[in-house]
DNA sequence: CGGATGCGCTACCCAAAGGTTGCACATCCC
DNA sequence: GGGATGTGCAACCTTTGGGTAGCGCATCCG
């Protein structure tokens, strides 16, 4: 069932599932020729359907993909709202540190020019 | 000399560096605090000089950070310009992937509506 | 019904990541 | 000069992450 767990992704989750190089290929594959199920994945990645179930899993932790079982396959769907919310909380990040940066130069030159 | 390689700071490698949370733990301190040195950034961390030097590498190859040698210490600096451009290539991504998603569910529809 | 196909799960392997200790070397300062 | 402080580096340990193989079970379909 891959856990499915609601409301749960934290961006630093985004952040981790993100970091690897073939769970980026997943989404992509996800995005450029829609819902997959493991195995089809597998056939374009060079690993097992095992080792991607195992991404697939990190990526649902994110909230990055959502599972759909149908009949006897399970079909993975990409979510990229997480992704946005990510970002957006990088740039707050960024943001956030840039003014401490400032203000410590600002008291710094203030220091020098007494 | 912890490297300072010029140019080759990859968003991937900003991305991997942001997944740790000691990382982001140590950027946040830099960013608060100024400028600080392996020694004293161990002295706010439940880790060691040596492990704090490794992360500071880390981020070093992720152009987070760079180091500058003061007599017999190396003081580290926060440079917050790799996330802002990893940001704007997380969203560049997103929003390719979202006209990605988008075309495929306009075909889904007009199938099923045909 | 019975073979083929797809999933889930467990055990297991290997490499890399995070962390520590220990020590040699440079620098500061009395 | 010589002790104190700070850094760099190497060896080593342990945990985690990525990957595989194998098997049991559900589902589809001839």
């Amino acid at each position: 069932m891959t856990r499915t767990s609601e409301g749960e992704q934290a961006p630093e989750d985004v952040l981790v599932a993100l970091a690897d190089p073939i769970r980026r290929e997943v989404l992509a594959v996800l995005a450029r020729e829609g819902d997959a199920t493991s195995t089809s994945l597998a056939a374009s990645l060079p690993i097992t359907r095992q080792a991607v179930a195992k991404h697939l899993a990190v990526l649902d932790r994110a909230g990055l993909v959502r599972a759909h079982r149908a009949g006897r396959e399970v079909l993975y769907e990409a979510d990229l709202q997480p992704l946005r919310r990510t970002t957006r909380w990088m740039d707050t990040l960024a943001t956030q540190w840039e003014h401490h940066l400032n203000a410590i130069k600002d008291l710094a030159e203030g220091a020098t020019g007494s």
